[in-house]
Order: structure tokens, then sequence, then C-alpha cells
DNA sequence: ACTCCATGTGGAATCGATCCCATAGTGGAA
DNA sequence: TTCCACTATGGGATCGATTCCACATGGAGT
């Protein structure tokens, strides 16, 4: 390994002198600095980062916490968030938490090990607190303990709007299907779907009229099918899957028993993974701007970590787009 | 930050006894370690990654070089690869080459700068080379230069197994959809159908009898509607679409060309992404042992990092699993 | 002629943990 | 008793880059 003083001995200076040169800060004579560059080339020198890191005291790089990495709703963000980290000069440390809350004390442990500079975080647990003095910037969900800022998806106007063009479709027997209540995003999907149905004059769980159902459920596939069992007695005109899993475990059920889609059942989505569109018929579905959640969750990060005291602690609810595709037929309104 | 030193002076002992009994080797009394771990306990001393990484000339960072992170056929083999690797010690750097040879050189110098122990390498530029002495384990595809260890999928032996449940079915007109033909991966998948097909008589572009054709196009399901689209005046019996990609695109076009599936075309793919399980009819497939293969890559990776020397630099072929479900139909043989 | 400031440079201290080396007490073997 | 092996411990050198400080040069301003 060849090291700043090699370089600095070969271009015939002081090792503050090399240093400078390389790093492009403080006063150096433009001859020098080539001097000093050409030597830097001639011996292949690079940085040793441990050493910055030791010295400069901090390590340029991000510590990214998600539930699972073989996601591909958090995936979607974590691509962008890489790629606008990397243009910034940060990597990207992935640690996976497996929606446990231990495993999510302890990777915090591990982030400050490291020493990262600052962490995007997809919380697990609803009371865990983040060390403080660390920047953090939440992603996909907001803890209501957390002082931190946090991007998520305007999941309530999303799936308000989603179930208003179900209902504007002309169905009055709506059901929500969800999974893992204490969840922010769980909570919020809800309140959208509550917020629309009720505006249409929906009652919850009414006998007759108009009405509409909640089903809590496990956040998977099997969840989603279970649940539909659950009502495959009296089933509804529609129903809006309040995750992606979800969606399949309904479509998958659907598929077994038989069940036509749109013409025995309309359904609508949230998500908006490639398969949706060319389903038959294409889900119609509420898809969260999860590139742009990555986008803005790299750039308020890289604001609380240059200015620590800048760092908002807000929740940024980034619009989604509703995508009126074939899964949601007119019902006779 | 509370420091070794720190630790040692509370304890009222050396740094170097402190050393010691915080990482536990060498001599210490029973008595003393504990006056130190208590010590350690009391101001929450953590150690730094840093410093240690300076001094022990290894950071305990392995670095992860993938073509794209929002892909799940990568990530479903890095989530095991992580869980591996992190309960060996290691953390993970995740790195995205975008399917760019000039990013995948600069993220080699990245991977030095950070001085990585090694890297787990899903390769993009077939005649790259990881820089010598570093170790490397090359995943999913394998280059014809490199010398590391690479652990793939027997695509051509899973291949060619699901080729012959095609023709098993009774088909004897068959087309193979692959991609970007320079990757070791879609060589080997054309093989194996290749071996299958001429071994059950079929004759690359006949005008007449049993025959196969090849279609390249790009990886993507574009690029598969694009090919079936070139075929739609001469449809096979069957399709094999040689990855997920291009069996979305197959799916799509004959969505939109109202052709169904299997009653006027048979469709095999490659992959098992969740929703192949329960499309309407699921979708029979070769699915690579991802999982698998995640899990060998980390244990090639430790060994090759524990004892350089010892360092296998063969080819893994994971065998992976043929998935008979409904999208190919029994044909007048 | 004298400050003064801007430019430019070398050397040493520094970051924090590891580990080698010197030192010393203790028990058993010779 | 002497010597060696073993257990324990403290202190200092070390890893490699950054950065502060001292110092030097030279031209501008008074």
């Amino acid at each position: 390994m060849t090291t700043l003083a090699d370089v600095a001995r070969l271009a015939g200076v002081g090792t503050g002198t090399a240093s400078r040169a390389i790093s492009g800060k403080g006063y150096v004579d433009p001859d020098t600095k080539r001097r000093v560059l050409d030597a830097a080339a001639e011996l292949g020198y690079r940085r040793n980062a441990a050493a910055r890191a030791l010295r400069e005291r901090r390590s340029r790089v991000v510590g990214l916490m998600l539930p699972d990495i073989h996601n591909e709703f958090y995936t979607a963000s974590a691509a962008v968030l890489q790629a606008d980290l990397h243009a910034a000069g940060y990597q990207l440390l992935v640690l996976a938490t497996g929606n446990d809350a231990d495993a999510e004390k302890a990777a915090w442990e591990t982030m400050l090990d490291r020493q990262v500079d600052g962490v995007v975080h997809v919380p697990v647990d609803p009371d865990g607190t983040p060390p403080p003095g660390l920047p953090v910037v939440q992603l996909n969900r907001h803890t209501r303990t957390a002082t931190t800022p946090a991007v998520v998806s305007d999941d309530i106007a999303g799936v308000a709007e989603l179930t208003r063009t179900v209902i504007d479709a002309g169905h009055r027997d709506l059901v929500a299907l969800v999974g893992a209540p204490e969840l922010s995003t769980s909570a919020e999907r809800l309140t959208g779907f509550r917020r629309a149905a009720t505006a249409a004059g929906l009652v919850e769980d009414a006998a007759a009229g108009p009405r509409y159902r909640v089903l809590v459920t496990e956040f998977s596939a099997d969840g989603g099918a279970a649940a539909m069992e659950r009502i495959a007695d009296d089933l509804p005109g529609a129903v809006v899957a309040l995750s992606a899993r979800l969606v399949m475990g309904a479509l998958r059920w659907a598929g077994e028993r038989g069940i036509a889609i749109p013409d025995d059942l309309s359904l609508a989505g949230l998500g908006d993974p490639e398969w949706f569109a060319v389903w038959q018929p294409p889900i119609t579905s509420f898809a969260p701007a999860l590139a742009g959640m990555g986008h803005r969750a790299a750039q308020e990060l890289i604001a609380a970590m240059t200015d620590p005291a800048s760092a908002s602690s807000g929740v940024v609810r980034l619009p989604g787009r509703v995508l009126v595709r074939g899964s949601v037929r007119a019902a006779a309104g």
C-alpha cells in the first residue's frame, strides 16, 4: 500500500503540502500541485478511508436501515437514494432489521460503531428512538416519538382519491384490506379510505345500504387470501387492498375460487409493481412516488448532515398517482 | 465520544489492558476484565471502527457491486448475503454499477478506497478485471477473464430441463426469447435451450417440421413484447422466455393481442417472482436458487477473506428447480 | 525602509485502538 | 536457591491522512 508519505517523498515535498495538493484545500503552488498529483498517479496512490475517517471524524458513509432488502417497495426508493448519495460523495451501508425491534436496536449500535455520518431509516418499532445527535431521516413510515424529519407517501390523500374513483364507478359496498395496524402507513391508508367512504355516505359495517368494511390481516399474500376467505359468503362490490402483497393475496384467492375480476368483483390496490400493469385486467391502484421519496430523503439527509442545526423535523408527504386501469368495473350505481 | 483511554482511566488500568479486556484476546485477570467492562458499560463506550480499521488493516466491510438495486433478481440473493455476512461480523457496502462498464471501474476504485475486506460482484463488463489481491466472489454471472470464484445458477441444466418439459408436453415448434447475449447468463440459458431442443430432434430455423427459433432482444419487458411482435405472423406452439422481464413482455403482448395462454400459445419462463405463481394461468418456469446462491457466495467470500491462499477460483453452479404450472398446455404431439 | 498581508511550505501533533516490548510477580522444577 | 514458564500489566510505537503552527518569501502600501 502506498501512503501519502511515499507520494510526498517522490514529489520532493512535505506531507502537509502533499495532503493539500491532493485534497485541494489550502495554498499550494500550481507547479507543486502538479508534481504531487503526478507522483500520486505514478504510484497508484489512493487515500486511506479509515485514516481519513479517524482524523476528520466523518466517514462519508450513510447507513440504510430497512426491514427487508428483498422487497421492491423499499428498494425502489433505495436505488435512487444510493444514486443521489453516491453523487454527493457518500457510500451506503445497508442493514436489514427484519421487522424485529431488537434487531433494530442492535442496528443502531452498529451504525454508531461504524461512525456513519447519517442514517436513512425505515422504522420497524413504532416506539423506537434513534440515538441523539445522529442525523436521521425516516423513510416510508414515521414514528410518533422520533423528532427526525420523515419522508413518506401521502397515502391519506392517495388512498382517498383511489377510493373515490371506486365509488365514482358506482360501488356502494366496499371492503378495505389492511395489515399491521401499528404502522403509520397502515393507519394513514385506512384514514384515507374511511375519509372517502364516509364522505360518500357509506356506513361502516352497516347491515344494509351503502356500507364499507375494514379487514385487518397479515401484511402478506397469505394474509390477503385469508381475509378474502373471511368475507367469501358476503362479497362486496369492490375490494381495496392496501398493499401490493394484499392485492396478490386477493388475486390468488379470486383465481382459486373462480371469481372473475372485475366482472364478479372489483379490485383496487396500492403500489405499482411492474406486473400490476400487465395483469389481465391491469390493476387500478394508488402508486406512491417511491423514487421521489428516495430523492427527497437523500436531499433531507444531506442537508441534516451538512448543517445539523438546520435539520427540519417535520413529516414530508409526497403525493403519488392514482392509476385508473381495468380492475374496477362500472357498477350499476 | 468516549475513548478507550477514558475507560482505562475509570477502570484504573492501562490502555493495553483495557484493550485486551474488551477485545478478549491476551492475558487479563478476570477481576480486572470485569472492572474494565463495567467502566465501558458505564461510559457507554463503543469502539471506533475507523481507528480499528486503520490499525488492524481490515475494515470488516464487504462491498456488494450490482447493476441495479431495484431488481428482485439480485436482491433475492443480496438479502441472504447480507444476513450471512452480518452474522459473520461484516457489514455490507452497496454500490450500483447500472450496467455501465465505466461505473463498474469507478466502483472498484471506491472499494479500494474504502479498504473493504472483500467484494461480492455481479459483473457487468465481460472483460472487466477486479483489482488483484482483493478477495472477490462473482455472483449470478461470471466473466471469462477473472480468476475469482463465481457462484452462479446452473441455467444450462435448468433451462434444458424446462425446455424438455415443454417438449414432453408435445410441442415441436419452439421459440426462445433471450436478451444481452454478451452475458454469461444469456449464453448459458441459450445453451440449455439448444441442447434440449436439438436432443429432441428440433432443427433451428427449419421451414417445416420440428423446429426452434431463437430471438435475441433487449433484456426488458419492452424487448420481450417487441420480440413477440416480430413472430406474430408465424407463432410457434410454445415460447420459452429466458428472463422474468421477457416473460412479462410476452404476457403483455399476448394480453394486448388477445392471445390466450396457454390455449393459443404456451409460455415457459425463467425466475420465480411472486406473481408467477398467482398469474392465471400460473407460469411454468425454471427458478434459479437465488437464496442458495447468496448463502454460497457469502460462504466462499468468508473463506477467501479468512485465508486468501485457499481461495478457489472455480465456477460453482447451483441447481435450481423447474416449476411445472399451468402456462404450458399439452399439445397434440 | 518598514510593516502588512497573501501565498506557500515543512514538520509535528492528532485522531483512537491495537499490539509489541519491557517489566514483574508467582509457582513449580531442578 | 536458581531458573524458567506463565500470567498480568503499563506504556509507547504504530496505522495514514489532516491540520495547526511556525516560518519564509515577495510585493504593495505608507
